[in-house]
DNA sequence: TTCCAGGTCCGGC
DNA sequence: GCCGGACCTGGA
């Protein structure tokens, strides 16, 4: 099925740079992924973005999935914006039609609490293992392999859906430390925990919160502070403003913008230093007042400029998903 | 061996 | 309030 567009956008750079981690690049740009409990596979065609998927009609879908992907936000006014700021105006134009993300809110704050000092091939594990093991099967609505795919793009689509919060309270701690989480097992079941029982925030209600409402509702849980907040934010719950600090922004703001509120390189023992939860607030500031309601997109722009130039393409990992309570001997 | 990765928490000032 | 160290894991 077809969705009309034909405004930029860079699939590639979108799924798979590091604001989602199920989507993969199965070549001949097509991507495949599971969102709204269905497989997914998408690809860019000059009319628009061409998708199939299963179980659900691809009728039902497309306006769902037209959202994730945010087909509706206006790029021509976020880039005359961010064009301004000669560094950005550059990265705009290197890397013109990557998009922010409307996610689905619980699996995108699992994604972020697992990214603490992590890296993206793990957090990727991460997510997938915990889909494919505690995940419903779609296996019984297989996605039939597009036409011009490889012979094993069957085999590459048959996925879960990422669990539930009940189902996560369900598996626990150990079962999550078995498919190295390491600490943030228990950060991922205790967010579980709150939302299964109610204690914690209603994820969707947080759309439509302000920002501040949302932040202080999300650094109630823990394993989420400052930078976990943002990007749940900013990725899943509407709040274009929100700007994480990574040590990528870090790097692109040390870089590019001298008189900007980051921390030095190095701390007084001589040891890299990492932004403080104050100097997180001060940069998401000065990102506000310089870029408006267009930091979110900002950071996005700063985040792949710096993060992935001068690497190969966006990583995928292996889709060989570890399987809980077996061939691990602790 | 040491450092690092889309950080957060905790204890000591 | 504001640091500085610890933290699971695994690749470089």
């Amino acid at each position: 099925m077809l969705i009309p567009f034909t405004a930029p956008y860079d699939l590639r750079g979108t799924l798979c740079g590091g604001q989602a981690f199920r989507w993969r690049d199965e070549g001949d740009g097509w991507f495949c992924g599971v969102i709204f409990g269905n497989t997914v596979r998408m690809r860019r065609v000059d009319e628009g973005i061409e998708f199939m998927s299963a179980p659900d009609d691809e009728a039902f879908l497309a306006q769902p999935i037209a959202d994730y992907l945010r087909l509706d936000d206006d790029m021509e006014e976020v880039y005359a914006a961010l064009s301004e700021d000669e560094h950005l105006a550059d990265a705009v134009r290197q890397h013109r039609g990557l998009r922010v993300l409307r996610q689905e809110p619980w699996e995108c704050l699992v994604s972020f609490i697992c990214s603490a000092n992590n890296n993206i091939p793990r957090i990727t594990a991460n997510v997938e293992d915990m889909a494919a093991n505690y995940g419903e099967s779609l296996l019984r609505h297989r996605l039939p392999p597009h036409d011009d795919g490889e012979a094993n793009s069957e085999a590459t689509c048959e996925r879960r859906a990422f669990p539930t919060p009940r189902m996560l309270v369900h598996a626990g701690e150990q079962a999550l430390r078995d498919l190295k989480l390491g600490f943030r097992a228990p950060n991922v079941i205790a967010a579980a925990a709150g939302i299964a029982d109610g204690d914690g925030p209603d994820l969707y209600a947080l759309r439509e919160a302000d920002f501040d409402d949302a932040l202080a509702e999300l650094v109630k849980l823990r394993g989420v502070a400052d930078k976990v907040a943002n990007c749940v934010m900013l990725f899943s719950l509407d709040k274009p403003q929100a700007f994480p600090v990574d040590v990528w922004i870090v790097k692109a703001m040390r870089d590019w913008y001298p008189d900007a509120p980051a921390p030095p390189p190095l701390n007084s023992n001589g040891k890299k230093a990492s932004p403080t939860e104050k100097q997180k607030r001060e940069m998401r500031q000065w990102a506000h007042e310089r870029f408006g309601t267009h930091a979110g997109y900002a950071n996005q722009y700063m985040f792949h400029h710096k993060r992935w130039m001068g690497t190969a393409q966006a990583p995928h990992t292996s889709l060989l998903p570890r399987v809980a309570g077996t061939a691990d001997d602790r």
